[in-house]
DNA sequence: GCGCGTTGGTAACGCGCGTTAGTGAATGGG
DNA sequence: CCCATTCACTAACGCGCGTTACCAACGCGC
């Protein structure tokens, strides 16, 4: 402790070799068209390892103009373990091209995105839903060089998708009057309204009435409520938000004496851990999370070399897997 | 997109105002010990409010010798409602510092840590359970100032105090022999551990033998076979390391046409939001994650002025919540 | 009038790095 | 033997900022 700790610097590890800094920092970053004889790069390489050589960040972000960072945006709702997923197949695709990502989790008190995008000096903000056209506006101007997904981008292809997959498994299962949960929370809105859509849309296509819209809280009691209500409109199956909301159903029908999926056939979305577990086992639509992360990956990488990005929704990300609670 | 995007520099706060940049930094530091007529400071505020002036981060690390990112290290096990409520806490607290929290999420393929906090420039690296000696040297060597907490920090306790609520509730309900469910997880074992022996602190407080500890995968089978087990050796009442790994005995008791807490009783840890609708509702131990987001906050500003921090169990954080299984 | 502290500033350095423009030596072609 | 090219490498600038050292003007006591 008593050491004032200087860092090592580029200097240092040329000090050491005997060449200029210059050399140093052409061996390090493999500049292309500057031919380095093997043994110079073998003993750069070498002295850097030795002496604990590491570039500073900032310092390289301020002489270069752009940084090795990405941040993705999350807040309470988009998270859990499928989320996880997400992160780790983003995560390492982003690794491979010597990218870093970073989390940042929005919420009451935290300091707003822009500021965060500013303080890590993110070449890129990626989030799971499409950032507004002003929220993107502010992201560029706190520095960002690429944000995604903007409106435009057909993210919410995604959702829809997600809803129809659980319509058409209830509809095929014989359903004829569908029910949809949705939890009462704002924040889940935008993704919730877009699978709403989808379950809509496969309900037209077979001829069926729109599905009717319920809202359940993570309540047993509020959960029993919206049962009574379904039943009494003849409505036999109903998608779920997502599995959280599916499990509440659950604990509705329960409380009311009835279970799945005889008067009430549940479909959730995620196949979160505790699915399987449920009351009767959850039938559920998953999603290939690491294909996901690796598509957001490949598009961020694509819009920072300036290229056009593709980002259509690919119906193989998703599956139903039927269990016992339709 | 014409324009080259030039960033706005202090230097044009200057020009606009009609100072020097050393003024310019003077006024938005507010650095202590320099008199500034309030006239001149408004001028400055308005003209960097005017044209949108950001600081740019990397500069100011580069010329400071130091960032305002604090980084926390997360993995897929710690993670969940509870965390993004410590999370919301703890980057709450710090920006009310001017410090920005960004997390990181480790797994496969993933960057190592302290990759990352030299790419972020973190002054300040943080997780939810202690870095080994030679992790913490590591960190240190990636340019943090703090690292927390290590293994002489005593976070151990509070998940100690965690075994020994769920204990002390089953034991006060008259069991006499405590099973202990644990996933089987390397990533969880650490915190697994200390939870047991919080259980068998209880049990050897109140004269009985250790706890029963049998694996529980979240499989309803897995935990099936381990219900079996339990009932063999004896044990009325179980703690389980997590609200899902209880789910899963639940599932396990269901399995073999059991159910809690008459044939088993059951205690989780966490207060997932699906806690209260599992069949039956599970009692579980929750703790104020919001207050020991806070803590952690004010262990790091400490630290990071270079004073000590105090970093101890405080048992009113936690609090058993007691619902039908048990 | 002079010394002296305070007020309100400024000029200039350097943080560590990427990058551009060059430079001397070796090499090859005519 | 001379010129052109390639090779291997370097000097020096500037990215945007915090900070230190310094300075002119002013009031004030003597």
């Amino acid at each position: 402790m008593a050491k004032a700790a200087r860092r090592v610097t580029s200097a240092d590890v040329a000090r050491a070799v005997g060449v200029s800094r210059t050399t140093v920092s052409f061996v390090l970053n493999d500049r292309p068209g500057q031919s380095i004889p093997e043994e110079t790069r073998r003993r750069v390489l070498e002295a850097a390892q030795r002496l604990g050589y590491r570039p500073h960040a900032p310092a390289r972000a301020l002489a270069a103009g752009r940084s090795d960072i990405v941040l993705l945006s999350l807040h309470s709702m988009t998270q859990g373990p499928t989320v996880t997923s997400v992160v780790e197949g983003l995560a390492a695709a982003l690794a491979a091209r010597r990218l870093t990502l970073v989390l940042h989790l929005g919420g009451e008190g935290t300091r707003p995105l822009p500021d965060v995008c500013a303080a890590v000096a993110a070449s890129a903000v990626l989030g799971l839903e499409p950032f507004d056209a002003a929220t993107s506006a502010a992201l560029y101007e706190a520095g960002a060089d690429v944000v995604l997904p903007t409106e435009t981008d057909s993210l919410a292809d995604y959702q829809r998708e997600v809803g129809r997959l659980q319509a058409e498994h209830l509809i095929a299962r014989g359903h004829g009057r569908i029910g949809y949960a949705t939890p009462g929370i704002a924040l889940a809105e935008p993704i919730a309204n877009e699978r709403l859509r989808g379950v809509g849309q496969a309900c037209a296509a077979a001829g069926l009435a729109p599905p009717v819209v319920l809202t359940v809280d993570l309540e047993a009691d509020s959960a029993a409520r919206a049962v009574a209500g379904w039943r009494q409109e003849g409505v036999s199956a109903v998608c779920a938000y997502s599995d959280e909301v599916a499990v509440a159903v659950l604990a509705g029908l329960r409380e009311r004496g009835l279970a799945a999926p005889d008067d009430l056939a549940v479909v959730g979305v995620e196949d979160m851990p505790t699915a399987r577990l449920a009351g009767p086992p959850l039938t559920t639509v998953a999603f290939d999370s690491h294909a996901l992360g690796r598509e957001l990956a490949d598009a961020v990488l694509e819009a920072l070399e300036g290229r056009r990005y593709g980002l259509a929704a690919d119906a193989r990300h998703f599956r139903l897997i039927p269990r016992s609670s339709t």
